[in-house]
DNA sequence: CGTTTTACAGGTCAATCGTATTGCTATAGC
DNA sequence: GCTATAGCAATACGATTGACCTGTAAAACG
């Protein structure tokens, strides 16, 4: 047999083809053989790693998240100790998921794109069921901290805040990609609501 | 010639027809020949109605967006006086938005199959482009009647709080879509952001 | 009444899709 | 060094797509 190769390593590659065209023209308008082309091999080759369309974009999706969920890490877990307050630790998690740059805007239109085939896909739609959960914990957990240190109203439920913090983000990314507003003015605007959220108790 | 016919009735009934496919399939799943047949005609009927997809679906969706409009205004005109309060009408206005009947879950599925489209084709952001200022000028017209009556606090600016109901709307229906939570849970998640924005000025 | 125009049916078209198949080549493993 | 096999290229396949095109019946209109 010819030499080996790192399958992973080239399903990666594969996966960030599909990543560009996807972001410009949907998952559906994108085909195996333009995924082929852009990743420099033949329709053959792809084939050769995937078995299907949808192994592949299942493929693609689990590691795009993968990525997404680093990056939040990369961008909080350095931030040195008396600037890691729940309030900051949110501001950025939240920054880093908007389309404020172009791997961001990428990113997030491939994810709108698995979002329009998961509400018709049962199993991409579990993929979604099962991560929110886990991302609004975080954000609760990260809650509740700011409300022992009383820097939240203590009537405010942190599940509920935090899931309400997700739609949000959802909602300016959506209108970010249209352009209907900036990606800055979407950062302004959830500024403007942590504002109201971290206000320490009023009476 | 033959009997003449109601142009535009026959094009409802298209897009009608449409929409019940898109919302199941989304819009590149679903092609001409299956929207005749879900319409009950032919083909050639169809095409004699529209000259291309592209303008059947751009007729689809100025007609979705004018009745999802009209909904609300039937929902919010008819309140009693008493009931018109600020909060009262944004209340209703984004609980019709939301996909809390099977209606609104298809208007809002079709919308997601547009928004998708959108972000690639330059005609139809421009749809939504023009169509969120107005709303957003709606909701703000709304806020500032509200800090008149001293409801909230003084220091909101109008239009952020506006533009972030928007946004917020837009988070929960696509979460409640995808059954991360139910269209209930949205409306309570809803109702949580506006007790925290109709809080009189604390000072 | 005759002509023109509208409303539609039906078929054809090239293009494109995902998938399946075949075959060659180079090397890992014995 | 022989051979089985992984890696890949190339091609073919049937299905489906949106866009055309032609034919025909009927009724509106002069």
């Amino acid at each position: 047999m010819p030499k080996r190769v790192d399958h992973d390593e080239r399903r990666h590659r594969i996966a960030e083809a599909l990543w560009r065209l996807a972001s410009s023209r949907g998952l559906d308008g994108t085909s195996l053989r333009d995924v082929a082309a852009e990743a420099g091999i033949s329709l053959g080759q792809l084939q050769h790693y995937f078995s299907s369309k949808g192994e592949m974009l299942l493929f693609a999706l689990e590691h795009i998240n993968k990525l997404a969920e680093a990056r939040v890490l990369e961008r909080v877990v350095p931030l040195p100790e008396e600037d890691r307050s729940p309030r900051r630790v949110l501001r950025e998690s939240i920054a880093e998921m908007l389309p404020l740059n172009e791997e961001s805007r990428t990113g997030n239109l491939v994810q709108i794109a698995y979002f329009v085939r998961a509400v018709h896909d049962e199993r991409l739609r579990r993929h979604a069921r099962e991560g929110i959960p886990a991302l609004r914990e975080f954000f609760a957990g990260q809650l509740r901290i700011a409300a022992q240190r009383g820097e939240i109203a203590a009537g405010r439920d942190a599940e509920t805040e935090a899931m309400l913090l997700i739609a949000l983000a959802d909602g300016l990314t959506s209108y970010a990609l249209l352009d209907v507003h900036s990606p800055g003015e979407a950062l302004r605007l959830l500024d403007a609501h942590l504002d109201r959220l971290f206000t320490p108790d009023p009476r």
